[in-house]
DNA sequence: CCTTCATGGTTAACACGTTAACTGTTGCGG
DNA sequence: CCGCAACAGTTAACGTGTTAACCATGAAGG
C-alpha cells in the first residue's frame, strides 16, 4: 500500500493548514483572508488583479473575499483617478494590528512540520520542489510592472 | 524572494489538479467525485464513515457528495439490515463505467509532473514526504510515547 | 427495562474555488 | 471620431470544506 508522492504532499499541505488553523482561527479569520492581509501588508499599492495572480485564484473570489474584508473594517478599496477601471486595496490600521506576527507564526508552522528532517534534508527537499515548480511556472511574467 | 518549502509544495498540488482536470473535467466529474468514485471501486464494501477517513474530511460533505452521485445514478446507498445507522454505498455499472481508467490516467498526470526529476530524485522526494507524513499521521495520538 | 452515551448520518449556514455572463473603462486602429 | 478588443471588477450559480445542531439506532450499565 504505497501512497503516491502528490498523495503525501498532499497530505502534508493539508496537516500545515490544521496546524496553521491555531493562530487564524483566533482572530476571527480564514486561511484566505489571512494570506490576502498579509499579502496587501507587504505590497501597499496593490490592485485586486495583484492579489488574483498571487494567490493563483480567480478574479470573483477576490472580489467577493475583499467585500467581506472590507465590510468588517480590515481593508479599503478606493478607485483610483487615472483609471477608474481598477481599485487598489489598502490595510486599514485594524487590519494590520490582525494581521500582525503572521509570517512569523506560519513560518514556526512551517519549522514544526519540517523538524523530522534535518538541515540536509530540508534543504534537499526545497531543491527538489522548486526544481518541480521552476518547470510548473508557464505564467509568463513572473515580475510585476510598476 | 525565496519561496517556502510549503508553499512549493501548495503551488505544485495546485498544478496538479489542473492537469488532471483535463480526464475529469471530460467525464463531468469534479475531483471529489472522481476520488470518491474510484475509493468506492476498490472497496466496495464500505459504508460513508470510511470515505470520511479516507477522504480526510467531514461526514457532511460526504454525505452531500454521495447524494449528488447518487441523484445521478452513479452510486447507491443502501441501509442494511443488523445495523440501520450505517449505508453501504456501491457504485452502480453506469459510475464503474464512467470511472474507469482514474488511476492510469491520474498516474499519468503524476508522471508528468515528476518529470523533471530523474529516477534518483524522485525517490530521494518521496523518501522526505514519507519522513514528514510518518511524523503527522498518528490519527489518535498527537504525541508519541518516548 | 430504561437511562445514558456512542455512533452513523443528515440538514443548515457560512466561506471559498470556479465558470459564465455582465458592466464599465481604457486604448488602439481605421 | 468611432468601433472594438482588452482589461478590471462584479454578480450569479454550482460544488466543496467546515462547524453546529439535530435525528435515529445501537450498546452498556444500573
Amino acid at each position: 500500500m504505497k501512497e503516491s508522492t502528490l498523495e503525501l504532499m498532499r497530505w502534508v499541505v493539508w496537516a500545515q493548514r490544521r496546524i496553521a488553523d491555531d493562530w487564524i482561527r483566533e482572530r476571527g479569520l480564514t486561511h484566505e483572508q489571512s494570506a490576502v492581509l498579509a499579502y496587501l501588508s507587504k505590497n501597499p499599492n496593490a490592485i485586486q488583479r495583484d492579489i488574483v495572480r498571487a494567490t493563483r485564484t480567480s478574479a470573483p473570489g477576490v472580489s467577493r473575499l475583499l467585500a467581506g474584508l472590507e465590510r468588517r473594517g480590515l481593508v479599503e478599496r478606493r478607485t483610483q483617478e487615472g483609471d477608474t477601471r481598477s481599485r487598489r486595496v489598502q490595510v486599514t490600521p485594524a487590519g494590520a494590528e490582525l494581521i500582525q506576527g503572521f509570517e512569523e507564526a506560519m513560518d514556526r508552522v512551517e519549522e514544526s512540520i519540517l523538524a523530522p528532517l534535518g538541515d540536509e534534508g530540508r534543504a534537499r527537499l526545497h531543491d527538489l520542489l522548486e526544481q518541480l515548480a521552476s518547470r510548473l511556472d508557464p505564467p509568463s511574467l513572473p515580475d510585476p510592472e510598476q
